[in-house]
RNA sequence: GCGCCCGUAGCUCAAUUGGAUAGAGCAUCGGACUUCGGAUCCGAGGGUUGGGGGUUCGAAUCCCUCCGGGCGUGCCA
């Protein structure tokens, strides 16, 4: 398996030059430059490896931050492993290591502990010195690659004729977290909305507009008067599609009760108990099958009723019996180039990218490029062609296929009607990536239901562009072949319920409403806590509004980017806007308390900031909180080893606000006992407050100087 | 049926990808303090990491198996 934990890259500085001078200040500003610690240390100990004769990158990621204080800051675990291969004590391996470990400009000198553990413990000159540059360094520590990729980042990607809803969250926050994070790091990265305009909902608006337009609500306010044309049509759609789907269901119950009475029976006759038992687990496995039937006929029912019972729509559905038929031939119609279809299509278009731009205004969500499925329509037949003429795919059942051996399941390209898939799309897609900005890496924010597809694709891909590669090894297409293809998936936004978060009546929470309350929510939480002010409040309607979009829209992302991306998690207003707790809600106030600080001091910043003043870090906690603030860079970097948002909030929580607090607690800072403290303790409030102001700004969330 | 993912404290989630004594926040209980912004801090209880077996110096993490759940699975995206 390939890591994709960066190696230390390039000759590293000759340890030497750093080295203490004697008499001088071994750590003057200029002599110092800003690192990531971990990798700097890695660099170490992989050349110390490399005196040994071992040069696997592998053992480098067992340098690691100290799990307990006790074992000092980093600590380094290879010897345990190593002593294996090598067939020499652990310990004795870990002396070994130790012996060629240049560290002594970082470190006091390591120590081996238990079965082989290397501990190391940052000098304090040293953590004084790389403070001192971190005061005026716009990037806070935080050093560019040294090897820049070029990535592509696919995220969001709505429909554009459907309002966004509670589904587009994840894929859009947590995409625009890895976009910030790939920029900052100095990466080369394209943002690309890979919207849906091209499919069936698009054939739901034409059939709407033509049927069940109303013109003045259309000239005063297109996108809602599209969005209700779409809401209509799709209403009757599933009504129809109900309504032929119900007998079948009914039948399905049928055979199903037969074999759980044929089942039973089975299980009464039965002697062998442990026959007996596994026969008894098919039945329950069945009842559940039945229960959940059930539950799906009569949701079922209910639709339908739904519809039959308003007079209007019903009316409409008796007139339009063969509406999904229609919508299906209006979307054809748009892609065999049908005239009309396409003047409405480009007429609709502005008005629904900019619904979408005004929802992605307010989250502060931005991409290079907006290339929706439209944009690759000519690829997509002679992508087919070429896969058929170069053996990837065959006919099947009158469809186009691509047989993989190692999934049971076809990619189909091309069905037996003709048409292409979301997998056609795909896969021109890659090709005009590949073609555009050859990048070294594709990655696709997208919901884990999808991993099948996108095996399938990322292996198709590859066996695509390796027949190409045979016939015509310049083709943009080879570039592929070394290309990180990576599925960036997430799990479900639950409900209180357990179940995949809906209103009450099933109904997929539309985005917007989510915001706004979300927003309300947090004006409210902030009124009261304005008002409770022992000064008395503080701020105008107007801020408190102001403070409350950032909280509201805040804790939602911060909500989303906290949780292991993998995972499921239970959305609610009440824990993503509690004032205690790893939320977005509590880093910001942690960052407006600072920041009260610092006014309350009549600080200026600036000048505290380019002052030569020492730092003072006497108390344990100081040092705590100067190490926390140091690590900011491995935070950072680590976002993107796995891809994973909820690293860097870990950081900021665990590590920067614990050890933020715990300062706080035990160090006055305006009151300090002396004037130098003061200053430097200031210091250590203006950079957390810095470090908490960044880290938030990746994670795509706002501040506020008073809250 | 087959495939993928998951199961961690009463609840919601972590655990630097195999490291030392599994951590936080809610909730519960007990403390502190004349607020540098109390939206605070300190402490306690709470765990056979779903069960069992294996791999090795070392397992929540890897392998096997069973139990329980989610998702997907030939013409949607």
């Amino acid at each position: 398996m390939i890591s994709r934990i960066a190696c230390p890259a390039g000759p590293l500085r000759s340890p030497k030059a750093l080295a203490p001078r004697p008499g001088g200040f071994p750590f003057a500003k200029q002599g110092v430059a800003l690192m990531n610690l971990l990798e700097e240390l890695r660099g170490r100990f992989a050349a110390a490896l490399r005196a040994l004769g071992e040069d696997d990158a592998r053992w480098l990621e067992q340098v690691v931050p100290a799990k307990d204080p006790r074992f000092g800051h980093y600590q380094a675990n290879m010897a345990m492993p190593l002593a294996g291969k090598l067939g020499r004590p652990p310990r004795e391996v870990a002396q070994q290591i130790v012996h060629h470990l240049q560290v002594d400009d970082l470190c006091q000198e390591p120590e081996v502990a238990g079965p082989g553990f290397i501990n190391l413990r940052l000098r304090p000159e040293f953590v004084v010195a790389q403070l001192q540059r971190l005061k005026t360094d716009p990037r806070l520590g935080v050093p560019r690659v040294s090897k820049p990729r070029t990535v592509v980042l696919d995220y969001s990607s709505p429909n554009v004729a459907k309002p966004m809803h509670v589904g587009h969250i994840r894929s859009t926050v947590i995409g625009d977290c890895l976009y910030r994070v790939h920029k900052f790091l100095g990466h080369h990265v394209i943002g690309d909305n890979h919207i849906g305009d091209w499919g069936t909902q698009f054939g739901m608006i034409l059939y709407g507009y033509k049927h069940f337009l109303d013109a003045d609500h259309y000239r005063q306010n297109p996108v809602e008067e599209l969005a209700r044309l779409y809401r209509l049509v799709n209403r009757l759609v599933s009504y129809r599609q109900q309504q032929e789907e119900l007998p079948r269901l009914r039948q399905q119950q049928g055979e199903l009760r037969g074999r759980l009475a044929q089942l039973e029976s089975q299980t009464e006759a039965t002697e062998d108990p442990k026959q007996r038992k596994k026969l008894r687990r098919q039945l329950q496995r069945l009842q559940a099958q039945l229960q959940e039937l059930h539950q799906q006929i009569a949701d079922t029912e209910a639709a339908i009723a739904q519809v039959e019972a308003d007079p209007q729509l019903a009316e409409l559905a008796r007139q339009h019996p063969d509406i999904a038929q229609r919508v299906l031939e209006e979307t054809a119609k748009l892609h065999a180039g049908d005239e009309e279809n396409r003047r409405l299509w480009r007429e609709f278009m502005p008005a629904c990218l900019e619904a979408l731009e005004r929802i992605y205004r307010r989250l502060g969500v931005q991409f290079d490029v907006t290339l929706g499925e439209s944009f690759y329509q000519d690829r997509l037949a002679p992508v087919v062609e070429q896969l058929l003429e170069l053996g990837v795919a065959q006919e099947s059942e009158g469809a186009v296929c691509v047989f993989l051996p190692e999934e049971s399941a076809p990619l189909i390209v091309r069905k037996k009607d003709g048409a292409f898939l979301y997998a056609t799309t795909d896969l021109a897609t890659l090709q005009y990536r590949m073609e555009r900005w050859a990048p070294d890496a594709v990655l696709y924010v997208v919901d884990h239901r999808q991993s099948l597809h996108f095996r399938q694709l990322f292996a198709t891909a590859r066996l695509w562009a390796k027949r190409v590669q045979e016939r015509d090894p310049e083709n943009p297409l080879t570039k592929l072949l070394d290309c990180e293809l990576t599925h960036v998936s997430f799990g479900t936004i639950l409900g209180s319920d357990g179940k995949p978060f809906r209103t009450r009546a099933g109904d997929t929470v539309g985005l917007e409403s989510l915001l706004d309350e979300a927003v309300e929510h947090a004006l409210r939480i902030v009124s009261r806590n304005d008002d409770a002010k022992p000064t008395g409040p503080e701020l105008s309607p107007e801020q408190r509004r102001r403070v409350a979009e950032a909280v509201g829209i805040g804790a939602i992302k911060y909500a989303d980017l906290s949780h292991h991306r993998t995972s499921d998690y239970v959305f609610s207003f009440e824990k993503m806007m509690s004032t205690t707790g790893n939320t977005a809600t509590y880093m910001q106030y942690a960052y407006a308390r600072i920041r009260s600080i610092l006014r309350r001091g009549g600080v200026d910043v600036e000048a505290l900031r380019s002052s030569e003043d020492p730092l003072l870090l006497e108390s344990e906690q100081e040092h705590r909180l100067a190490l926390a603030l140091l690590r900011f860079p491995e935070a950072v970097a680590e976002v993107l080893v796995d891809y994973r948002p909820n690293l860097l909030t870990n950081y900021l929580f665990e590590e920067l606000a614990t050890h933020f607090t715990a300062f706080y607690e035990q160090c006055p800072v305006l009151k300090a006992p002396s004037d130098p403290l003061r200053r430097s303790r200031l210091v250590l409030c203006d950079l957390t407050a810095r470090v908490i102001q960044k880290g938030l700004e990746l994670l795509g969330i706002q501040t506020v100087e008073q809250m």
